[in-house]
DNA sequence: AAAGCGGGGAT
DNA sequence: ATCCCAGCTTT
């Protein structure tokens, strides 16, 4: 009897995927726990970046209940690096709240996964098949472009609106009997074979179905709608040492690298230090600078985000003494020693210029 | 529906 | 230097 176009889909990927996926620690459990910090640390995340953090995760924190129990500061720390921090401070979070409500053990249903902070439709699919076989399709980036080439979605997969027509078609095309292989292996398609740029469709073994291949469109499909341009900003940071210790703080919520910390930043539209503006701004915060400071500004630094473009650069001052109490409150500075810096969650930026500065020896 | 949120790899 | 990758939350 003749097979329907879906299931040749789907037994094509899944043939594909026994002959060529990768051996990834996460694909040899069905622990909803390991199943999940894969997922939440492989959002925005390629394979062989998100890997070591996968590794050092597990290590760390072998259960739930183990992440649960750690400080905030120390699961950033290990997370640090990877970026989208929401995410790691989401996951602590959820760890918390799956002990206390759940018991330590996660929900096995897409709507209720989906309840749980940083846990979105892709991640809830992931987890409802990967782990308890649920018939759901995943939806993330990869499937996104393998469906619009094979099958010739022209929506503009950057739109919100779009993701009903996919959703739809992944939907129809998920097996009942292998939801999990399924899932997996087009996803695997889309990082290997079916890649953004340059897709192997000498050797795809769906190349003679393929819509986008048939009518010479592979470099068309996905249609995508263009990123806006990053905005630029200049932080000018003060290093302000004392007695071998430097002053930093946690960042707070409302803009980047929320719960991480740096040192004490002005923030200006240019890349030249009004010094007079600083020195004003530094003096009603209760910090006072004389000219006997030594003042080293670094180099310039180019950290690019996908949304920001920041040029920074640091400015180092030695203290005399050490500062006020009130000042350290109103300022929420306080004093931590390079082995304490060691352990705090940083932006990369920042690790940059304290390895730079020989301030941290290591990392 | 649009904006905000990190960082790294390929060319 | 300039292109690419992209899931979740908040607005």
């Amino acid at each position: 009897m003749a097979i329907t176009p879906a299931l040749y889909f789907s037994q094509t990927l899944i043939n594909w995927y026994s002959r060529h996926k990768r051996a990834l620690p996460w694909r040899e459990t069905t622990d909803p726990y390991f199943i999940w910090l894969s997922e939440v640390i492989l959002q925005q995340t390629r394979v062989a970046q998100g890997m070591p953090y996968y590794l050092k995760f597990t290590e760390a924190y072998p259960t739930v209940h183990d992440l649960a129990a750690a400080p905030q500061d120390e699961v950033l720390r290990l997370w640090q690096g990877l970026g989208y921090y929401s995410r790691a401070r989401n996951m602590h979070h959820t760890a918390q709240l799956v002990v206390e409500k759940y018991g330590g053990n996660f929900p096995d249903k897409h709507e209720e996964l989906l309840k749980l902070k940083g846990i979105g439709s892709y991640t809830a699919a992931a987890i409802a098949s990967f782990a308890f076989k649920k018939q759901v399709a995943v939806l993330d980036g990869n499937v996104f472009r393998v469906l619009a080439r094979v099958f010739g979605l022209t929506e503009d997969i950057a739109a919100p609106a779009s993701r009903k027509v996919f959703q739809k078609l992944a939907d129809e095309l998920v097996p009942a009997d292998a939801p999990d292989n399924f899932n997996q292996a087009i996803m695997e398609f889309g990082a290997i074979q079916c890649t953004p740029v340059m897709p192997d469709c000498l050797f795809c073994p769906l190349q003679q179905s393929c819509f986008a291949f048939n009518h010479g469109m592979v470099q068309e499909l996905p249609v995508k709608s263009k990123a806006k341009a990053a905005r630029p900003r200049f932080f000018h940071y003060i290093v302000l040492e004392s007695e071998g210790s430097f002053y930093m703080r946690k960042r707070l919520a409302g803009d980047i690298w929320q719960g991480l910390y740096d040192f004490y930043l002005y923030e200006s539209d240019s890349k030249d230090l009004a010094l007079e503006a600083l020195i004003r701004e530094l003096s009603e915060a209760g910090i006072e600078l004389s000219s006997s400071h030594a003042n080293l500004p670094s180099k310039e630094y180019k950290h690019i985000l996908s949304h920001q473009k920041i040029t920074a650069r640091f400015y180092y001052f030695k203290l005399d003494s050490r500062l006020k109490e009130e000042v350290l409150q109103e300022s929420r500075l306080a004093l931590y020693s390079p082995e304490k810096i060691d352990e705090l969650p940083k932006p990369v930026l920042i690790s940059n210029y304290l390895k730079d500065a020989k301030i941290l020896v290591h990392l």
